[in-house]
DNA sequence: ATGAAAGCGCTAACAC
DNA sequence: GTGTTAGCGCTTTCAT
């Protein structure tokens, strides 16, 4: 099966093959006779224009970059990606671009190197970064290439890359407040390292700053983003002697982790502590007891996220706007706190 | 910012643009010394080739497209599918393919519409469609399309499209045979229907035959493939007068939905009644009680998908082989059953 | 309103 | 070994 190209469509109507592209692209001054011979040859040959011709001649890239970032294999299978992503896709092409997928590994920017190639090559027009732990390093890697860049749940201490994150400390701020109205006076906050990111530092440093305002006791406990952290992370505080009567923690997972310890333990929640997530994924109604935690708009972030960097792409990006957008979060109050 | 092209290379390197191309393609018959000027030329001007151009020239398609069906907007959350699309994109980096992902949505065939115009434009070379609900007439239009297609998770009753799904009868009959080893005599299979595809039948038919075979009491609820769908279908087996005392799971959501409504009745999991899943997703740990499941190699399934698709893209498919690949599962106890 | 010519950046086929 | 010619399928001048 051989496909048919722009002249086997003009020779069919008894054209050049000009015409059946200005017909293509909606020129004006085609006689409506001649269109509607060409579209008919079109029909009859099942035409499709080659995506690769195209783009050669306009030199116009419609494919946007969405990669995914990951120190550990288990980056992977946070659920909200999921979600991420169909919201990535149904923006993109909405707006005519289609979406290709990458996943960045390791700790050094030379897994960079494949994204460089792919976009020098005009394989896409810009990236969108998907990850809370992006380590600056690749930030500045990536500033310094040039490449359309947004960072999606992660925002650029140097300031140079725009991003579009959460208002993760307006979020600790109204988590720290509700747990302190509900009577909790030693709060713990189970959060990743810096070195996990500007998602990790925002809220840990929202959490600080709101306990210390209230006047409470208040610790961290460090740990990665994964259920197994929150688990461990529990069960560290509550077999050290000292136990607080709140458990915050960075996100879902790391909630579920903590439940699941507390349950092992036969800790009460939210009796004996309470215990808070951070994204409310699908799962969150599920644990038990179900997760209270803030609710992240994670499609409507992403669909900024592709709406900025196509603002870049297209050159309507306002000059002055402020590098990282913030979206507002809510609470959801469920059982556990 | 203007990239340099083949030609720059060749006057930086005061060679024919054609040396530098057969340098770049490993040409046999290229003197050390010409090739080590090209490639510093390569390196001042920091050239990397354009892809646009490279495959409108060799008419060869590097992208691959993983195509995300959902008839409705929950099952874009489904855990499964992040790890699917890693190890796709793992897969397909190894041997030189990209991935670009589409969305495919809606009750009629034409959502398909977009994807042929990419696939006859050269825009990929050939798609894994991810779902377990792909409806059968989709499939009959991808098949009459000719688009090289391979279903994960989902076989074709028409026996034509190639699939790679996991042994869903076998597990099924080692869970039922499980449940009656532990005394369970009333078993009631959470299932969405006939219209939901091809996995739902082989689990449901692999249950009733398993359960037939042992002898034991059986019945099927039916719902959609969601935790909500657990949720409900538990409620109404439990307050319907005739209990069960095993309730299987198509899918590990549906299993957290469960445990969430035995939970919420006050029912002891599994002293009144067992439960059990399908999948064993990240959270089957984190359920409480936690959900004795099936394990799905759901990497090995992505990997062994694209490997099939490149196969008939390359031209090394062994004719005769079975269109569906069956991989093995195996049994996860943990405390719901 | 339509046609002819040129060329996007690359590689395959042939000359030298 | 290296250079020259031609053309992949399309759009953008420019003539007619």
């Amino acid at each position: 099966m051989t496909r048919a190209t722009l002249r086997d469509v003009a020779a069919q109507a008894g054209v050049s093959h000009q015409t059946v592209s200005n017909v293509l692209n909606d020129h004006p001054s085609i006689r409506p006779a001649t269109r509607e011979r060409v579209l008919a040859a079109i029909r009859d040959l099942d035409y499709h224009p080659n995506a690769a011709a195209k783009a050669l001649r306009e030199s116009r890239v419609t494919t946007l970059c969405c990669a995914f970032y990951g120190h550990a294999a288990d980056d992977i299978s946070d659920p909200y990606r999921n979600l991420v992503q169909s919201a990535f896709i149904a923006e993109a092409n909405a707006r005519g671009y289609s979406i290709t997928t990458a996943m960045l590994q390791g700790e050094r920017p030379e897994g960079l190197g494949a994204l460089r190639t792919a976009y020098m090559g005009r394989s896409f027009g810009g990236v969108v970064v998907v990850s809370t732990t992006l380590p600056v390093e690749w930030m500045r890697t990536l500033a310094g290439w040039g490449i359309p860049t947004v960072l999606f749940d992660r925002a650029d201490p140097d300031g140079v890359l725009p991003s579009v994150t959460a208002d993760y400390v307006g979020g600790m701020t109204e988590l720290v407040a509700y747990h302190v109205s509900r009577g909790r006076r030693d709060l713990a906050l189970v959060i990743p390292g810096d070195d996990f990111g500007s998602s990790a530092v925002l809220r840990r440093e929202g959490f600080l700053a709101a306990a210390r305002a209230q006047g409470v006791r208040h610790r961290i406990e460090a740990g990665p983003w994964t259920a197994e952290a929150g688990e461990l992370a529990f069960r560290r505080l509550w077999t050290g002697g000292d136990r607080p009567d709140a458990v915050l923690c960075g996100n879902d997972r790391m909630g579920a982790g903590a439940l699941y310890a507390a349950r092992q333990l036969g800790v009460r929640v939210p009796e004996e502590v309470a215990v808070s997530g951070f994204d409310d994924f699908e799962f969150a109604r599920y644990t038990a007891p179900s997760l209270t935690t803030l609710h992240l708009p994670h499609g409507e972030m992403a669909r900024l996220a592709v709406r900025r960097l196509l603002g870049r792409l297209e050159g309507q990006g306002s000059p002055g706007e402020a590098p990282d957008h913030r979206l507002p979060v809510t609470l959801v109050q469920r059982e556990s706190a």
